[in-house]
This record gives C-alpha cells, sequence and structure tokens, in this order.
DNA sequence: TCTGGGGTCCTCTCTCAA
DNA sequence: TCTGTTGAGAGAGGACCC
C-alpha cells in the first residue's frame, strides 16, 4: 500500500516522462464523479431526476451500488443490502446497473484529463488523481485547473463532479470528499465543488477528521483504534513513535502515523498493470450439486481465461474462493511450473481445487482468480519430472489430484494451443456466446456471464422459479 | 439486517534449502 | 550427522479500496 522511496525514484528515472516533482511542490487533484452510476442512470432517463433512486442487485442478495442523493436523505449507502435500503427508502426505485454504459462516460472522462497532464491514475470507474504539477504554466493553479474540470464535466457529460486539490494524494482524496453535496434528513445541501488544501493548512485540515477518513481504516482498524481511545487523525499524531506499530502491527502502524502527519508521499502513477483477473458470483440459492457447481466454475474459468488472453498474459497461479451457506469464506490456491493461459487448462487446475474443498453445506459464492500474471512462456520454471512426484495413483489424495490437474494443465496447455486461438477467434468474430464449453450449454445456448452483469448480486427472479441465469442465445 | 464484485496488499504459518 | 537459524516461496486468510 505505501510506497517507499525507491518507488519514488523509478517514477523520476521513468523515460519520456515528466521530471519528478519534489514532493512538497506537488500539485495532486482527485476528481470525484457524484453518485456516478445513479447520476448516469437519471441522465439516460429524466424523469428519474429528482427521485430515489438506487443502482444495484435488486435481489435479496443484492448491494447498493451507488443511490441518488434523495435516496442518501433516507440513511441509504453504497455497499448496504439492498434490503436494508428498500427498508429504510420503501419509495426508492431500484435500477440493474448497465456497467458498459458507465464505462462509456469513463471514457469521456478520461478524454478530458487527457488534455490536462499525461499524469492520470485512474483509481476507479469514476475516479482518478491527476499530477498537474507540470501544467500549471499553461493552465493555471491547481484550483484554476480543478475548476475548469468541473465546468468541462457539466458541460461535456452533463454530470457534476468534486475535485480536491493538495500536494499528496491523502489531502487530495480528503479535499474532494469535504467539496461533495451532504445528504441529510433535512435535505441536500450543495458541496462547494473544488476545494483546496494548501500546504500551510494541511494538519488544521487533516486532524479533526475522524481516523477512518485515513486511507486503510476499515471498520476492523476503527474498532480497534476506538478500543485505545484514539478518535481523530490528530490522536494519532499526538502518539509517542512506535505506539500505533506496536497497536497495530509494524507495517500498518507506520503507514498511518506517517498519513496522520501528511506525510503522504506516493507518486500518481499512470502505468499500472494487472496483478490479477478474476470473476466470482454470488448465487440467489446456495448451491449443493457437485455437476452445477462445476458448471458455474467452467463458465467462470472461461470467462477469466479469455480476459486473461485478450490482455495478453498467462498465469501461474490458480486462486479459488468458496463462500458457504454460513457465509464462512476460504480459499484454496495452487501454482504450477509454467504459465497457462488455456481454458482447459486453467479448468483443470480449478476442478482440483474444488475437489479440495470439503463441501458440508451449501455453496453461497464461487469465486475464481488468477494471478502471478506474465507473458505466455515466459519465466518457465525448471522442474524435474519425477513421473507423477512419487504419487500413488490408487490413494488419490487432495494433493495427488493437484499434482497430476498440474501435469494435464501443462499438457493441455501445449496441445491445445490451436483450439483456444481458433474460439478466440470465433468469439471476436461471431460473439462471446457463438462458441465455448460444453457443460455449459443448456436449451437456450451458452450461458456465459460477462464481467459487470449482475455485479451487485443476483438481480431479482423476473417470474416465480426463475433463478440467476442470464442466458444468451446463439 | 444482511452482507456484491473485482481487485490489492499485508500477515501468518508452513516447508524447504542453505 | 544432528541441530538451530535464516530467508524465500507458497498457501491461506483477512482487511481494505471503490
Amino acid at each position: 500500500m505505501d510506497r517507499d522511496a525507491t518507488s519514488l525514484a523509478a517514477h523520476g528515472s521513468g523515460g519520456g516522462r515528466p521530471p519528478k516533482a519534489d514532493s512538497n511542490s506537488r500539485v495532486i487533484l482527485h476528481v470525484d464523479m457524484d453518485s456516478f452510476f445513479a447520476s448516469v442512470e437519471v441522465l439516460d432517463n429524466p424523469s428519474l431526476r429528482g427521485l430515489p433512486v438506487i443502482v444495484g442487485g435488486s435481489g435479496g442478495r443484492g448491494v447498493v451500488a451507488a443511490c441518488t442523493y434523495e435516496a442518501r436523505m433516507f440513511g441509504v449507502h453504497s455497499a448496504m443490502p439492498s434490503a436494508v435500503a428498500r427498508r429504510l427508502c420503501p419509495k426508492a426505485l431500484f435500477v440493474d446497473g448497465r456497467y458498459h454504459r458507465y464505462v462509456e462516460e469513463s471514457k469521456k472522462l478520461h478524454a478530458i484529463f487527457e488534455t490536462i497532464t499525461p499524469l492520470i491514475e485512474g483509481i476507479s470507474i469514476d475516479e482518478a488523481f491527476l499530477d498537474v504539477t507540470g501544467s500549471q504554466q499553461l493552465l493555471g493553479a491547481g484550483r484554476t485547473i480543478a475548476t475548469e474540470i468541473r465546468r468541462r464535466v457539466s458541460e461535456e457529460l452533463k454530470l457534476t463532479c468534486s475535485v480536491g486539490v493538495g500536494r499528496s494524494k491523502l489531502i487530495a482524496k480528503l479535499a474532494s470528499k469535504a467539496a461533495k453535496p451532504v445528504a441529510s434528513r433535512d435535505g441536500i445541501t450543495p458541496g462547494p465543488g473544488v476545494v483546496e488544501v494548501r500546504p500551510e493548512e494541511e494538519l488544521e485540515f487533516l486532524h479533526p477528521l475522524s481516523v477512518r477518513a485515513l486511507w486503510g481504516v476499515g471498520p476492523v482498524t476503527g474498532r480497534k483504534l476506538d478500543a485505545f481511545g484514539i478518535v481523530t487523525v490528530g490522536d494519532i499524531a499526538q502518539l509517542p513513535d512506535g505506539a500505533l506499530e506496536r497497536y497495530l502491527g509494524r507495517s500498518q502502524g507506520a503507514h498511518l502515523a506517517k498519513l496522520s502527519r501528511g506525510d503522504d508521499p506516493r507518486p500518481v502513477e499512470p502505468e499500472q498493470l494487472a496483478k490479477s483477473i478474476g470473476h466470482e458470483e454470488t448465487f440467489a440459492m446456495d448451491l449443493w450439486d457437485r455437476a452445477d457447481l462445476e458448471a458455474r466454475l467452467s463458465r467462470m474459468v472461461d470467462a477469466s481465461a479469455t480476459l486473461l488472453r485478450q490482455s495478453g498474459l498467462a498465469a501461474r497461479t490458480v486462486n479459488l474462493k468458496v463462500r458457504f451457506g454460513d457465509f464462512r469464506t476460504i480459499t484454496r490456491s495452487h501454482s504450477i511450473s509454467s504459465p497457462i493461459d488455456a481454458t482447459l487448462a486453467i479448468g483443470a487446475v480449478a476442478t482440483a481445487l474444488l475437489d479440495s474443498v470439503e463441501r458440508d453445506q451449501g455453496v453461497r459464492l464461487l469465486g475464481i482468480s488468477l494471478s502471478g500474471l506474465g507473458d505466455p512462456g515466459g519465466d518457465e520454471q525448471l522442474t524435474l519430472d519425477l513421473g507423477a512426484s512419487g504419487s500413488d495413483p490408487t490413494n488419490s489424495s487432495a494433493e495427488d489430484r493437484l499434482v497430476q490437474a498440474d501435469q494435464e494443465a501443462e499438457r493441455i496447455q501445449q496441445s491445445w494451443g490451436s483450439v483456444t486461438e481458433a474460439v478466440d477467434a470465433i468469439r471476436a468474430r461471431y460473439g462471446g456466446s457463438s462458441v465455448g464449453p460444453a457443460s455449459l450449454v443448456g436449451p437456450q445456448g451458452l450461458a456465459v456471464r460477462r464481467r459487470g452483469e449482475a455485479q451487485w448480486g443476483p438481480a431479482r427472479p423476473k417470474s416465480p422459479g426463475a433463478d440467476d441465469e442470464q442466458s444468451a442465445t446463439l
């Protein structure tokens, strides 16, 4: 999380990049769209304007992805279970998210950023850091640039955003939050839109804030700090050296202690390479049947492997995540000697991992992710071929099955490369549902859920008996 | 009350090799 | 040869972010 001096130096020496600014003279903007998903829905359907609109999973296991300020007045907020949101605001209008539509608007937003500075670090679909230190001579001071961005977003996208200006990511981020509108039971108070925190004002701005405002303090750490009577950022700053490390551990303690003094040298990093790719899915009903679970797993493996190849990458580690009916969550992972990208090769390892999990109760969520990413065929690790690694084929323990899956994955990777390429070519031409694993073919064709679909939990069944499956017809 | 999806990073434990 | 130490890597779990 924290970046050290090495990464700062690496940033400064990057070929073709603007020279590194001294961290005291940097000007960083944090641009954050206001209730982005909900605002796009209102933009596309003006009849929703002024109403409590909630974007997210409408089913019993869904959560709120975003909501309008009219919904926030009732206490609704993002990440809240949809059932709770519905109870707090019975008149709320639930809208299924349209992720691809949000991506379109996000691209327009980034096009605006690119006219300002090349140093853009997108944090998510609707927010980004911009290092405008080098842009000031041409475009004016940080606050002027921030105001101009807001004007252009309003004019060109018909959406609103809030912008924070500071000399670090931490300050810029907290400033953008302070710039936002505030919804309460009494109504909606418009925010200033742009908040700038000058270096000499940083501690005055920072110290009264709750510790939960700091990046890295979530519910668990927040409760720990509460137990020590540490409530505000200023409380952390007043602790003697090393105290927070003792409470929270060396890394997190040191990180938060630095942040509490406004010390955040992390640079804006435009090129962030993915470290993992994956898919996971919560089912409308817990699943017990092995064949059913395996079919769902195949679908996720297929989607992840396709994305992996589209990114020109291969993976060395396959990670499986299982959440049971009682919300207990386990993960299992397995690393293989050579990177793989073929769907069937990844599927062999994923299935062996699923077999290694004791399923004494229904499965609520299943997920797969691929890590240890690198070039296909690159960084191959040399291995000694010891047959079945000494495993006795008659004693097929989970470990043995993983060893067998490892060997099978390598064999498939080598022999099915051309088939994988052909499948990708067919999909590129005829669509993602045109060809896929046989296990997914049902009466209506291939049921392949794509990235961003039902991202906030299973949708409400449209008719009695309907499940969460989203089918694509051939 | 009921807790999504897609990620990143950190810590701890265990194993293995030097 | 045995034992203890250390470091790296894998695996698992947890916390956090949007």
